[in-house]
RNA sequence: CGCGGGAUGGAGCAGCCCGGUAGCUCGUCAGGCUCAUAACCUGAAGGUCGGAGGUUCAAAUCCUCCUCCCGCAACCA
């Protein structure tokens, strides 16, 4: 089975921050559970590389564009690597490949395009149209003066798609969430759609436009047909590989995603995606983000300090995807504390370095009494409740599911009192032995999209391979297991 | 009258659609256990559910009005 998922292509203009690396890391968590669950995964990336802005910050560089682009491309895919994306494609939008496909892409849209001109209030010193409602007392919020211009243009015809997209929605409910979302997008196409200008002529850096001397696309154009170059369009029909995708966008974008993307599609006779998934965006100690602040969180900086699975981990631990967040070393400090190394660590610890103790030797006995088999069940049924959940994109929703379990397990532990049952009952102790490593194999699987790198290390514990869910249905071997260390040491986790 | 979301113990949230002992995580306090990373387990305190009115035997939950907060309101990559 065939499935996809995409991060956004990001923007160049600045450096890489925790909002990107909250949406790769996304992407990431959904593309490795799907792996493990056998599906053939496309998990795609990449930079966004065109644009008046991309072109003003270059030369405010000193740096031919390409150049600069090269630079600033390169820390985004510094940052994929460091989050550890597990990623099949990093596209550029500057790449060759990239610029035949937006210009085939284009060509599937002529019957649609016609040439017009657009006007509004443009600003010299911003380079760029203001809105009428954007307007302060007759000038740019920049306080630059503006003045009524007039440009040739392509238009798009999107007008002709209000029905088309408001039909579409409503017979494919799941096509944008969260639900909020939805019903935004929905009340803005049903306010009404104009014809879109699709090309600019002020500025050259973008992809030409086929047989328009002076056009460059539009950079939505452009940039939204990333998804399409990555699948091998245009020499390769990627209906199926668009059906079967699912967008991770942030809410600024998913305007761009729900209208014009679908419409494009639509008129393209290309399959629009499968979902639409626009995440909140975080603030820093209830602030907003901004580099005037100076509160723009590094995500190199929290990986250094507090390690790279405990950040993937506090992203979707602390708040329901989809919703807004609040960012605090504080608060991230405790999730590593309480739910890493006192709920998680500390089980793995307890009840394998009990094994340990008694020589290493895992005897299995499966011949469970109801409590063993009560948790026996929930452990074997994680799985069952967490893929749902998955195709929800209800990250926190899954691992608050394995914290059930994890806190379901340590209270077994309490309960069954192993270290009582080693001086009375070798044969019960070992049902119960039996009934943990499950759990913790289980445990282990449900945090391996999140927690690579946990996940592995508990993996090698148990001596299971994990690679794959299907793994969960097999019983354990008589062994002798490993000797296991501290997954999150709390010297580290306090600082 | 532009559209929509929200206001619940110290903090962050669930419950509201389909009215009937107000639940979760963290924090606070007390107890239990000793396998484990001073970890784990149990219990308690703490809320008249933004305000006012209404419907009802009964409202956090339905209706009306008010106050406050927050999204969206197109070319922004």
């Amino acid at each position: 089975m065939k499935f996809s998922v995409t991060t956004p292509i990001y923007y160049i203009n600045g450096d890489p921050h925790i909002g990107h690396a909250y949406a790769s890391v996304a992407a990431d968590i959904i593309a490795r559970f799907k792996r493990l669950d056998g599906f053939n995964v496309h998990f795609c990336t990449g930079t966004d590389e065109h644009g008046v802005k991309v072109a003003r910050s270059a030369e405010k560089a000193g740096l031919e564009p390409q150049k600069f682009c090269d630079l600033m491309s390169q820390k985004f895919r510094d940052m994929s690597a460091a989050v550890n994306l597990s990623y099949d494609d990093f596209i550029r939008t500057t790449e060759a490949r990239h610029i035949k496909s937006a210009q085939a892409f284009w060509k599937l849209l002529e019957k649609d395009v016609y040439k017009s001109s657009y006007s509004g209030w443009y600003s010299a010193r911003d380079e760029e149209y203001i809105a009428e409602s954007d307007l302060v007392d007759g000038k740019a919020p920049s306080g630059a003066p503006v003045e009524w211009m007039e440009e040739e243009s392509y238009f798009f015809r999107l007008s002709a798609y209000q029905d088309k997209l408001l039909e579409y929605y409503e017979k494919n409910p799941d096509f944008i969430a969260p639900v909020s979302r939805r019903n935004e997008v929905i009340s803005f196409v049903k306010s009404g759609l104009k014809d879109l200008s699709i090309s600019r002529s002020k500025f050259s850096w973008g992809v030409p436009v086929p047989n328009a001397d002076g056009h460059v696309m539009y950079v939505w154009v452009d940039a939204l047909a990333n998804y399409l170059t990555s699948f091998g369009f245009p020499e390769k029909d990627v209906s199926e590989d668009m059906a079967n995708c699912v967008h991770i966008v942030g809410k600024e974008i998913l305007r761009f995603h729900a209208v014009y993307w679908p419409a494009f599609l639509m008129s393209a006779g290309i399959s629009p995606p499968k979902r639409i998934f626009a995440h909140g965006w975080w603030t820093c100690d209830g602030q907003k983000m901004s580099k005037s602040v100076g509160n723009v969180v590094d995500p190199f900086e929290i990986i250094k300090k507090y390690g790279l699975d405990q950040m993937r981990f506090f992203l979707f631990r602390e708040v329901r995807f989809g919703e807004d967040g609040d960012f605090s070393e504080e608060s991230l400090k405790n999730r590593v504390l309480y739910d890493l190394a006192n709920d998680l660590g500390n089980l793995v610890q307890r009840v394998l370095a009990f094994i340990q103790k008694r020589d290493g030797n895992f005897t299995t006995n499966y011949d469970f009494s109801d409590a063993e088999k009560a948790l026996f069940a929930n452990s074997r049924n994680l799985l069952n409740k967490t893929r749902p959940l998955i195709d929800k994109q209800d990250l926190n929703g899954v691992l608050n599911a394995i914290w059930e379990l994890i806190s379901e397990t340590n209270k077994f532990v309490n309960d069954m009192k192993p270290w009582e049952l080693a001086k009375t009952d070798v044969t019960r102790l070992n049902a119960v032995l039996t009934a943990l490593c499950e759990s913790i194999r289980s445990v282990a699987f449900g945090i391996a999209p999140f927690m690579p790198d946990t996940a592995r290390k508990v993996f090698d514990f148990i001596n299971a391979e994990g690679k794959s869910f299907a793994e969960i249905e097999e019983n354990f071997a008589d062994q002798k297991l490993p000797t296991p260390t501290p997954l999150f040491p709390k010297e580290k986790a306090v600082l």
